[in-house]
DNA sequence: GCTGAAACTTGATCGCC
DNA sequence: GGCGATCAAGTTTCAGC
């Protein structure tokens, strides 16, 4: 259930201007990028394509504007479960990662189990969710936090 | 403060099968993607063009494995502050964009003010971030929640 | 408004320094 | 291991249907 600590890569200057350029904005050319770090093509592209073989890029996607989707509101979801049992780990894990309004889901330390932070058009549409989810997990006790104004919000890890 | 609530854009299902396949990997070809919805290229590049410009595609990037840059700390803050100014709120929203460890960051409904997420090399890291941030802005009570273990992360909007 | 082809830009490869 | 030229593939545009 645990995954290994994996060992980070090694990664010099280089490496790091062109992936914080990359998880900036992904649709640079490379001309750019060479450009940017003070080196040509070639040697940035093998390191692009090494990076990507390491495992530390782990993809390229687009960024969707959640209120053009009508994706008005975002809850963070706090709970608690009083069952430990794998069983019930397993049947809660599968339930958020099959429903695509959970955007994200954490199992924490402390008195708090999990976390959740989901995603949808209207407060009905939340408790809609939160009716179906715990109609299919039992769970003790939940709190959830309604945003009401999202102040950050990057994709960019730091890299320093 | 808060932006006006702006009008979902009208998408039709094929917008949306677009959307879902680059929201899920941007690297595919305009070729893959036209198969994939049953249409050519140029109405799926017409359809993308038009997308990105009303702001429904906001960007393209490159996503990193935190484990392997060596952050494998996250932390969940929740923030709670005696001060309501604009003053303040103002101090505080520059202290959190400035800090490239804090992924994101919320205004709350209810009586914790703040949620951040943050990601971190490892505690002690998260510590110094801490004591830098409370000796910057007056905050009242802060609660962290560590992240044992990431069960779900996605970029992915629901698009149902 | 879709199709298919042409023009151009970019990505990917190779031999040379 | 980096550089510049080369080739392949992708994107963008446009005339024709």
């Amino acid at each position: 259930m645990s995954e290994d600590r994996q060992t980070p890569a090694r990664l010099d200057d280089t490496d790091r201007k062109i992936l914080s350029l990359l998880q900036e904005d992904a649709t640079l050319s490379l001309d750019d990028i060479a450009a940017r770090v003070g080196a040509s093509k070639t040697p940035v592209w093998n390191r692009i394509r090494k990076l990507r073989e390491a495992g530390v890029i782990r993809g390229q996607v687009a960024l969707l504007d959640p209120d053009s989707l009508g994706l008005d509101a975002c809850f963070f979801v706090l709970i608690r479960t009083s069952e430990h049992d794998p069983e019930w780990a397993l049947k809660f894990l599968s339930a958020v990662r099959a429903r695509p309004e959970v955007i994200e889901a954490h199992r924490l330390a402390g008195d708090i189990d999990y976390i959740l932070k989901v995603r949808v058009r209207n407060a009905r549409a939340y408790d809609r969710f939160y009716q179906a989810l715990i109609s299919e997990v039992k769970i003790h006790n939940v709190t959830a936090l309604l945003s009401m104004e999202e102040l950050k919000a990057t994709t960019a890890l730091p890299l320093d």
